[in-house]
DNA sequence: AATGAATGAGGCTTCATTCAT
DNA sequence: TATGAATGAAGCCTCATTCAT
């Protein structure tokens, strides 16, 4: 007998918060991934974060209107309620998830005890080949990050944004001291030039088309670290 | 969409057509002028365009209401259509000032004759410069690119888009033909990369900040060009 | 309102209905009784009508959702469907057991063949003492009166109220005429005085608290038959 | 040119503060009140009030649609928002205004010096009054405590109850203390027997009826002070 | 040029109820 | 007896836009 049969919504107090995965990296295929607290993670709730997160990864997550989502999953809008409390709630946990993965693949970068190069490409290459799993995610960072920013319920993602700075700027730093990098290289700076070019290329990127995201990573790594130049 | 679409005021359908313009910028940096009490019918104008760049900027197009511009100039919302025919027609003008500029400059830099370096790296600087003046433009083309690309009132910004592609692709290749550039490069790649560095700076960058967009432009350019190996 | 109307359970027309009762009171006072596992069929109904009584005392009737009274069983909203036609249908439960209480005191009352003063003042008494049994019946008849009052499945009540009145006054004018009350008693006013008086104290009446229900007839009935002056 | 031209819903922070108000009693004829901080009390506007009230009145604010009120004005229910940020901000203008009265009435009396009994029969006597032009919130008041109750916005309400009741037992007391009253008086359930018995009545109460509000504090005065034994 | 009032479409959400399993 | 999923009607509110004055 459920004290709280219905705990609509599930994750309540969203983000990613240290959620008790061991070290090795199961980056890759994690279908449901790690339920959010109180959530039973219904196949049909599943369903419908997916087909929402196609729509607020085409769309933008403001001009997606639950009755696209409803519509979408063949039910009444109103219906949408019982699986989850608000239209937020669903972007909580695409982008939760999301943020989640990037802080473990992030940490366990760290982890490996590489040489700020290898961290960093590390770092790059999880990053791209998120692109095709989190593609949602990354959008709507993007997107509507004037929405999420504003409300405490998404405070967790400046948090871990924040941290990924951190994560960032300190390998940066890092190959400036022991020489690995060019002297003269302004760390804030250069870690934005690298975040954006991995997350605004969800922009164009599309699965399956000409490049792999390997290709892609390969591609972009060489330039950033390398430069276009002969 | 209005049900009667008048032209009331400038531009009615939009876009970069021809507008002769001299390098000289016109009606640019006219930052948030106070009030003005006693102005030419096209200053009142041309401040609330101003005005209105700076909440898109801000809060993004969809997001801004015209409610919210009105309040800014010190007006009820249905003042404004005595001046402009629609929200989207505010858009229009500030959309269509950028790209005609965007246009005259790479058309600059492709004239000048320089090798596909120096042009590339004009084009880049220009680019980093209009960070400031043209801020909103920018913004709304990544925040609200979902909504304009699908008016038919906004197809020349992917007219332009188009040819400021074509532009860097053409440099690009002649730039790795020439054996300045790798011979492994992947032009579309590259000018995504590029094209999204600059644009995406407009996230953070902020007038008047640690950095100049010379500055910027400079670390970028060489990350870019010369990698970030040492 | 359902659409095939069904009587699961007990009562269908709801009402007063000279249901033989005794004077002990039968199923009363039953506060809150942990949730029962392998109870009979009835006792688990009766539960459920303890519960939602509680709720609508504490929040009305319209306010309180079947999904609160749900939850306060720990089952789902739906599964109160198996208990009970509709909401109202507990609403009358509640009320056609109140009502046909009252019904049976005032008349109780009046059989005594006491004086005026005398009947009015046990039923009175049985009026406060009726605060802590038939909360949730007394609020609701006060808080959502005017949504009772509209349906026909509720018609008993006013039928019912009616009769009090016929009593009350009734019994006030045979005191005027024998002496006992003032000459210059406007009866109708007096009882809603009364009757207010004594039902209006359940919005702050709490059992359990400073006063008992008999105290507080004590000193209601003293101002209002001997008024405050000394 | 007006920097907020749209205040919609006027008041903000709701409630009876301190309206720097004269000693003289004002309580009729006040058509538009003390127009709220920032309101200009339109007519149009104040219509839509008296609407809301009436409708408030008779069916209580929660069963109140907006829909009902827009019908009630011939326009569409959004069209409300033109005038009111909300449907509480309609019941706050209501309420508000009333208990500002309610304060200035008690302090008036208060002030006048009279003996307990002619303060409090002052008392009383304006609470009959203010049922025929404050009907609508004295009804809001007893519907829909529970609402209000617990809405931030509505702290005020509260607040000003708690006065009349220091006032209320204040004056019980002193006339317990000076032989006016009897000595056994409970001088808090006095209070609510006089509060309640005055505001409840709105329930019944028409203007226009049977009995005048003056008739009608003339009984209930007679009965609550002399009791109804001859 | 502005105001003040309104429109109409649409947005998110709530809730009593139904029903197959 | 429950659950889990859904319905359908309704509720409050937002917003670009129109228009008489």
């Amino acid at each position: 007998m459920p004290k709280n049969p219905k705990s609509r919504g599930g994750r309540t107090a969203g983000g990613p918060r240290a959620t008790a995965r061991t070290a090795a990296k199961p980056a890759a295929a994690r279908p449901a991934a790690a339920a959010p607290t109180g959530t039973l993670p219904s196949e049909r709730r599943d369903h419908l974060v997916s087909l929402s997160a196609e729509l607020f990864a085409e769309k933008g997550f403001r001009a997606t209107t639950v009755r696209e989502i409803a519509d979408a999953a063949g039910i009444l809008s109103g219906s949408l309620y019982h699986h989850f409390s608000s239209k937020e709630s669903i972007a909580d946990e695409i982008l939760s998830k999301f943020l989640n993965e990037v802080l473990t693949d992030y940490r366990a970068a760290l982890a490996s005890g590489g040489t700020p190069r290898e961290v960093l490409e590390t770092i790059a290459r999880t990053g791209f080949s998120s692109l095709e799993r989190h593609r949602a995610a990354i959008m709507m960072l993007q997107n509507d990050w004037n929405y999420f920013r504003e409300q405490p319920r998404f405070d967790y993602l400046q948090k871990t944004l924040a941290e990924v700075e951190r994560i960032w700027i300190g390998e940066l730093k890092r190959g400036v001291k022991d020489g690995t990098f060019r002297a003269d290289l302004d760390a804030k700076l250069t870690y934005r030039l690298f975040r954006d070019t991995i997350w605004v290329a969800v922009r164009w990127y599309r699965p399956g088309g000409r490049l792999s995201t390997k290709q892609l990573a390969d591609q972009f790594s060489r330039i950033l670290f390398e430069g276009v130049i002969a």
